[in-house]
DNA sequence: TCTGGGGTCCTAGGACCC
DNA sequence: TCTGGGGTCCTAGGACCC
């Protein structure tokens, strides 16, 4: 999401002092076991109770409480193996909610939208702020003014990090959550309170206590190669040379580690010059065993006509694309096939997608395996702007997109107005939706859908 | 019972061209 | 017959993120 200057209230004036300063600031706000949260927030009971949400399909637990983090359960581990443990200590567990944590999160935005013009909205729980031309005078504090903002307006607890580069403040916010004295902010940026020597120490007291594993950047690969290297923390990790780090680690290893010395490098990404994206995908892991075509089809339209609405939403077309289908192999292998394909003109139009797509599906389809997976993949995508009609294309190819931009339209707002499944195309449907993904512990979508509002009894 | 979904960026190597 | 050097474009695969 992008917050545009216009929308912004005046940002609160008591932060405001008359430094200027040349150097970059960077607040990281980053939502407390989002998920979770979300959860807890219209189930207050909740609050003292373990709580685990699942991904789609109900596979992987993507978001642990505090209490189920106690118990070891790790983020991305297969439910099945956790089923037990989360049973025996009465632990509540959702499938995800996306529609009520997207609305949760831009709740939390527009809380940050009145502390700074420049807000990056990283992921679904996560947003950079730029905060340098603020000048503020005292970082540690008003972080912690802004985490009790977000906790007050919104009722979403968040950890707050500041520092000199968005890896460091990456760096204060995994303090903040690990030292609840901390009141949920904590800067590693100079600002006119905290300065000089004392800032030095406190920014490789934070380093040598980072795991590198931790570092955001840093992923398995790189931590397993690191360690067998001798090195621990994050502070041995930016005492690397930046000769070694650039043929090991590429460029981007050089930024991480630039950026752990307090040199800014990855700027704030605000989307405003481009806001467009290059790929978009809609994938699923099946609930059953696929093996029809038919079936096979039915899902790739599903996802096809999910692909192109988010496409009109996001005001973009679409040139190319791809169909993958995942087989199960004896011992747990598995086999991909992948099939590109390219649309006559940029396009949007569900009906397009779904014909390509298919006929991709069915240069790859093979009747003798078994499937579990499938996806839509569009990519080359452009803005609606740059649309343009096919230099070979059918006579009356102008009237024919009017009507088909008509037929969008009434589709997209019967979904907005009754629901996502309310209209579909025909060949999304099949009589067996064996290949639908299991959802079977859903939270209602408590703030988007009138007849699933919460309800308040009188006494 | 048998491990999600949606992205970005970088690099190496192949195809092709002059 | 032999085959250099330099460039571009595309794609697959690898690494990372949440």
């Amino acid at each position: 999401m992008t917050v545009s200057a216009s929308t912004i209230t005046p940002i609160d004036q008591q932060w405001v002092s008359s430094v200027g300063s040349d150097s970059r600031v960077f607040a990281l706000i980053d939502c407390n076991n989002f998920f979770v949260s979300c959860e807890r927030l219209f189930q207050p009971w909740l609050n003292d109770v373990p709580v685990a949400v699942l991904s789609n399909n109900d596979a992987c637990v993507v978001a642990r409480s505090n209490e189920v983090k106690a118990l070891g359960i790790k983020m991305g581990e297969p439910y099945f193996k956790n089923e037990k443990l989360l049973n025996a200590h009465n632990a509540k567990v959702f499938s995800a909610n996306f529609p009520l944590y997207g609305d949760i999160a831009e709740r939390v935005s527009a809380t940050l939208a009145r502390y700074a013009p420049n807000i990056e909205v990283y992921s679904i729980d996560e947003a950079f702020l730029q905060i340098d031309s603020l000048n503020i005078r005292d970082f540690n504090a008003w972080a912690k003014h802004v985490a009790a903002e977000v906790a007050k307006d919104v009722g979403i607890p968040v950890s707050v990090g500041v520092g000199p580069s968005k890896t460091l403040a990456k760096v204060a916010v995994e303090r903040v959550k690990k030292n609840p004295e901390l009141l949920g902010g904590y800067s590693l940026a100079e600002d006119r309170v905290l300065r000089g020597k004392k800032l030095a120490a406190e920014q490789e007291d934070a380093l040598r206590w980072l795991p590198l594993e931790d570092i955001w950047g840093v992923g398995r690969r790189y931590s397993a190669r690191l360690h067998r290297l001798g090195l621990r923390s994050a502070y041995d990790v930016s005492q690397l040379s930046d000769e070694w780090v650039l043929n090991n680690m590429t460029i981007r290893g050089l930024r991480t580690i630039r950026e752990l010395r307090g040199e800014s490098c990855i700027p704030l990404d605000t989307f405003e010059d481009d806001n467009q994206q290059k790929t978009l995908s809609v994938t699923r892991m099946f609930g059953h065993k696929v093996v029809s075509l038919a079936e096979l089809e039915a899902a790739v339209a599903s996802f096809s006509a999910r692909a192109a609405s988010r496409l009109r939403r996001k005001e973009q077309l679409a040139w190319q694309g791809s169909v993958f289908i995942r087989a199960e192999m004896p011992e747990r292998r598995h086999k991909f096939m992948y099939k590109g394909f390219q649309l006559a003109t940029p396009s949007s139009f569900t009906s397009d997608v779904i014909k390509a797509a298919h006929k991709a599906l069915r240069d790859v389809y093979d009747p003798d395996l078994r499937y579990r997976k499938a996806g839509v993949i569009l990519n080359s995508l452009v803005g609606e702007d740059e649309q343009q009609l096919s230099l070979f294309g059918e006579e009356n190819q102008a009237e024919r997109m009017q009507e088909e931009i008509a037929l969008m339209k009434a589709m997209d707002d019967i979904s907005l107005r009754y629901g996502k499944k309310s209209i579909t195309y025909a060949a999304e449907i099949y009589a067996s939706k064996r290949w639908k993904s299991k959802q079977n512990r859903m939270s209602p979508a408590y703030t988007i859908r009138w007849n699933q509002i919460p309800r308040v009894k009188i006494a």
